[in-house]
RNA sequence: GCGCGUAUAGCUCAGCUGGUUAGAGUGUCACAUUGACAUUGUGAAGGUCCCUGGUUCGAGUCCAGGUACGCGCACCA
């Protein structure tokens, strides 16, 4: 191979297709065609979570990609028998009301009604099987390395046997009731939602005070006047002096509706006196506290009516009153309050803001009504277990199941596990039936008062439950049903509990949460160990990427303009667990010209290795075989730091610190390595063998983040894959002496380097430098001459007792340093600066001084920070020295 | 109302269990450019670490209170 050939930039667009070609030809993907040395490794395994089949994959699952696959490189090359399980969701509510918004978009007016089940679910299935298409290509190009021979779908013939098999042992549990409650109601998704898909938005409305009559004792505040039509009963607290004596009684109230109103007066402790009139107009049908209030009072033997005055489609109900019947609830509102005012029973109109909750879905504010829906216990012992979901669900992330610690899900950033249990407190039972048609249907059937779990029909007469299963109750199988469950499989055996989740901050309660409850419940176990809780990519000002606020981007035209391993880096870098990051241009610029610098960094080494290669014969093999020790300071100094950082990167992956790990590496790359150790290795020549042992190693840490340019310039040199060779590993054995001297070296040459440039000389011409040092210091120069020499374009440098007095000068380390002028040396100026050099190191020697003589801070402080601050000191009282001194003469 | 988070250079962010003269990237300015790389190099300028108290020999870091922004839950009679 010559390597001079390869383009002098790297091209992503002509290499990536093939590279990620020859690793899917490889099998690697696939833990059971893995090398040995990961067939007797650790099992890794990482569930994708599925993007929904909804449309294209968008910069949030990039982001994710570039999580999991950073993650599922780095634990294959150190060995593990590592799996990232693919997959895709049906998302139930999402799909069918996209679809549905497209069909309205084409001119139909109720897809449901004019299609009917079966035709619409044709047209939903098949978008989804187009989107899912679409979606693995993405995949694919942005470079993650699943394991497509275990592709998965929610709504797969094996997945929704998982569902239905779950379904089965909870029902049978008797967790899943059927039952008649308040539900969150979707009117223009004509379905139920749970109260975790639902969106609270800000808004103004109106707040009437009013009583239903004339003689009624007790005034009541709304906001919802025409619910009132529904209204059974006035709650009170009980010990509200100026409620109490109606308590128990009855009012008959006639305010319109189909019957009088039979309004009973009861005491509840919820009631805030404080708040608005201090009495609650209960109206059981349409609000799920008074709901619960209708409840208690049936529990207490004290029951109440529940009269529905709204209905599915929106509109008021027969119930409501001949006059309302048929109206929107907007419309009933006017017309209730038209009523009132000409009865004279408005007392009060207010402006308040509400928060009002609309469905995230389809947008429109959540109806509370009241409808017969299958639920699950959350708080119900399960049998033989002695706990309940809700136990099962706290007991994962606080003490690990059964107190053991092996069964710990660790949520990181921790502060996040609060928030989980500050919800599973609060957590009610799961509504689980949708009246939508794309999803589970639920495995129930009916045949006139007998109702039956069943997958398949059972016989004559059966009539299969009509709703569908909320979508996140497939998602909470997904770590284990990938696996193949509930056969039991030898990857269920192997890779479950999966080893680490990744997720984002607003699907934490909706997912997180469901698969910590199914998992807990089928297997008595986690479903991860660690679960990475990160944040969303926001543009430049901050602003969520929308479709809506047009600020979206495509992840593929990233890809393709720039190149996968560019739109990695860029994704990770500056992000931290649990918070949101920003995303823009110049990060992706910046991704770009790295991977460019490392394409030329390695294109330099392999052409200048190919140059002693060609006439020398020992093997490439030999030179790489064998650690090799540095000769010069500058060697020993770039082992070091190569050593440094492989500890450190390796370190920082595996606690999932993703940007520290991966800036580190970007820092010794670009700085250490191209800026001053390949500088230097012009100069001192003969680096070939050394810089063949730093390449494969950078390539090898690289090869998690940016996996595309790495296994490229790898397949330049090797004949095996980047992608399974064995990940580097440190000596930890860094020699301080080295790294001590390199830095005053490295010091020296960017202070010669400023004086030059302070001095107007331009980068390109040679000068004459003279240096006052000690004899280490001399000796320390004089081993590394012509380096400093090259580095700083000098003519020459001399070591001398004392600096002309027409030179420019300055101090570095304790060292004077001086730059001839040739006489054309500004006095003034050259004063000005030491003066205020000397003046910026005043108040630090000044504080210092006054710490050690603090005998408070001598004995308190640890000897390692006395010490070290001593010496500091030291060295700037000296160049305090030096710099007056110098002044002194001028 | 309750809870959570964030506040550090113009911008985007690091800064671990308190101990350097507080860092990086980007942007800005100056100089350079046939040399692995202009997708570059060298150098410079840029900070009251939100405010007020406290603990401590020592606070960007810990505690209390406040301010601003963001988010969640609840209420929504």
């Amino acid at each position: 191979m010559d390597f001079k050939d390869l383009p002098k930039a790297y091209d992503s667009q002509s290499v990536e297709a093939d590279i990620y070609k020859r690793w899917e030809e490889s099998g690697y993907f696939n833990p059971d065609r893995l090398p040995d040395r990961n067939q007797n490794g650790a099992p890794f395994c990482i569930s994708m979570p599925p993007p929904n089949v909804t449309g294209v994959l968008h910069l949030g699952h990039a982001f994710e990609n570039a999580l999991m696959d950073t993650m599922i490189r780095f634990e294959r090359m150190r060995g593990k028998k590592a799996v990232l399980v693919p997959g895709t969701d049906h998302a139930a509510i999402a799909t069918q009301a996209k679809v549905e918004k497209m069909l309205i978009a084409d001119g139909m007016q109720y897809p449901r009604e004019e299609l009917g089940r079966e035709k619409l679910l044709d047209k939903i299935r098949t978008y989804a099987e187009e989107s899912k298409t679409t979606i693995i290509s993405q995949i694919r190009k942005v470079g993650t390395s699943c394991d497509w021979s275990r592709l998965a779908y929610t709504f797969d013939e094996e997945r929704s046997l998982a569902v239905n098999t779950l379904f089965e042992r909870m029902y049978n549990d008797g967790l899943i009731y059927r039952g008649y409650r308040v539900v969150n109601w979707s009117v223009k998704g004509q379905s139920t939602c749970s109260d975790d898909e639902i969106e609270h938005v800000e808004r103004k409305a109106k707040f009437y005070t009013f009583k239903y009559s004339e003689d009624f004792p007790i005034l009541i505040a709304t906001t919802r006047p025409e619910t009132k039509l529904g209204d059974t009963a006035v709650a009170v607290h009980p010990n509200d002096d100026r409620y109490k004596q109606y308590i128990g009684q009855i009012f008959s109230v006639d305010v319109g509706a189909a019957k009088p109103l039979n309004i009973k007066v009861i005491a509840d402790e919820e009631v805030d006196s404080e708040f608005g009139t201090g009495a609650l107009g209960v109206t059981p049908a349409h609000s799920a506290v008074d709901f619960a209030m209708y409840e208690k009072q049936k529990a207490k033997g004290n029951p109440i009516d529940i009269i529905q005055v709204i209905g599915e489609d929106g509109k008021m109900t027969a119930e409501a009153g001949e006059a309302y019947q048929g109206l929107t609830a907007t419309e009933a509102r006017e017309k209730f309050v038209t009523y009132l005012k000409d009865q004279g029973l408005l007392i009060k109109e207010e402006e308040i803001d509400q928060n009002v909750g609309t469905s995230d879905r389809y947008g429109d504010i959540i109806e509370a009504i009241p409808k017969l829906q299958w639920w699950l216990d959350v708080n119900k012992e399960i049998p033989g277990r002695k706990k309940s979901l809700r136990d099962l669900m706290r007991d994962a992330v606080t003490t690990g199941l059964d107190g053991d610690k092996s069964k710990l899900v660790t949520i990181i950033p921790e502060n996040i596990t609060k928030q989980y249990l500050d919800r599973i407190e609060n957590l009610r039972d799961w509504c689980l039936s949708r009246q939508i048609w794309w999803g589970h249907r639920i495995p129930i059937w009916y045949k006139g008062e007998e109702a039956k779990f069943s997958i398949e029909s059972p016989g004559e007469g059966w009539e299969q439950d009509s709703d569908t299963l909320d979508t996140w109750f497939s998602s909470g199988t997904w770590t284990f049903s990938t696996l193949g469950w509930p056969n039991e499989t030898d990857d269920l055996k192997i890779y479950h509990p999966t080893s680490w989740m990744q997720m984002g901050f607003e699907i934490r309660y909706l997912w997180l949460m469901r698969m910590i409850l199914t998992s807990t419940y089928i297997f008595n176990d986690i479903p991860f160990k660690d679960a990475y809780i990160h944040g969303v990519l926001r543009d430049k000002d901050g602003k969520k990427f929308s479709k809506s606020s047009g600020n979206g981007i495509d992840p593929i035209d990233i890809v393709n303009e720039y190149g996968s391993d560019a739109l990695r880096i860029s994704l990770l870098f500056g992000v931290s667990p649990g918070n949101d990051s920003r995303f823009y241009a110049e990060k992706v610029e910046n991704g770009r010209n790295f991977t460019n610098k490392l394409w030329n960094i390695s294109r330099f080494i392999l052409t200048n290795n190919e140059e002693r290669t060609s006439n020398d014969d020992s093997s490439e093999s030999e030179v790489r075989s064998s650690r090799f020790e540095g000769r010069t300071l500058a060697d020993k100094w770039i082992l070091n730091r190569l050593d440094e950082v492989i500890a450190s990167v390796t370190k920082k992956l595996e606690t999932y610190q993703f940007s520290p790990a991966g800036e580190e590496l970007r820092d010794f790359t670009w700085n250490d390595l191209a800026d001053w150790y390949l500088e230097i290795a012009k100069v001192e020549k003969g680096k070939q063998e050394i810089l063949m042992q730093i390449l494969p190693t950078i390539l090898k840490l690289w090869h998690p983040f940016m996996p595309f340019v790495t296994e490229f310039i790898w397949s330049q040199f090797n004949e095996d894959q980047l992608i399974v060779t064995e990940w580097p590993t440190s000596t930890l054995d860094a020699d301080n002496q080295v790294s001590g001297e390199f830095e005053i070296l490295r010091s020296l040459i960017t202070d010669l380097r400023r004086l030059r440039a302070e001095q107007g000389i331009e980068p390109a011409k040679f000068v004459e430098y003279s240096i006052v040092a000690d004899s280490d210091q001399s000796q320390l120069i004089g081993q590394n001459l012509e380096v400093i020499k090259a580095l700083t374009r000098a003519e020459s440098i001399a070591i001398a007792d004392t600096i002309a007095e027409d030179w420019a000068t300055d101090v570095s380390s304790t060292m004077t340093i001086g730059l001839n002028l040739s006489g054309a040396i500004d006095v003034d100026a050259e004063k000005v600066k030491l003066q205020k050099e000397i003046d910026a190191l005043s108040p630090y020697i000044k504080s210092t001084e006054a710490k050690l003589s603090n005998s408070e801070f001598t004995s308190k402080a640890p000897e390692h920070v006395v010490v070290s601050m001593r010496s500091k000191l030291d060295e700037a009282l000296k160049k305090v020295a030096s710099l007056s001194a110098r002044l002194s003469k001028m």
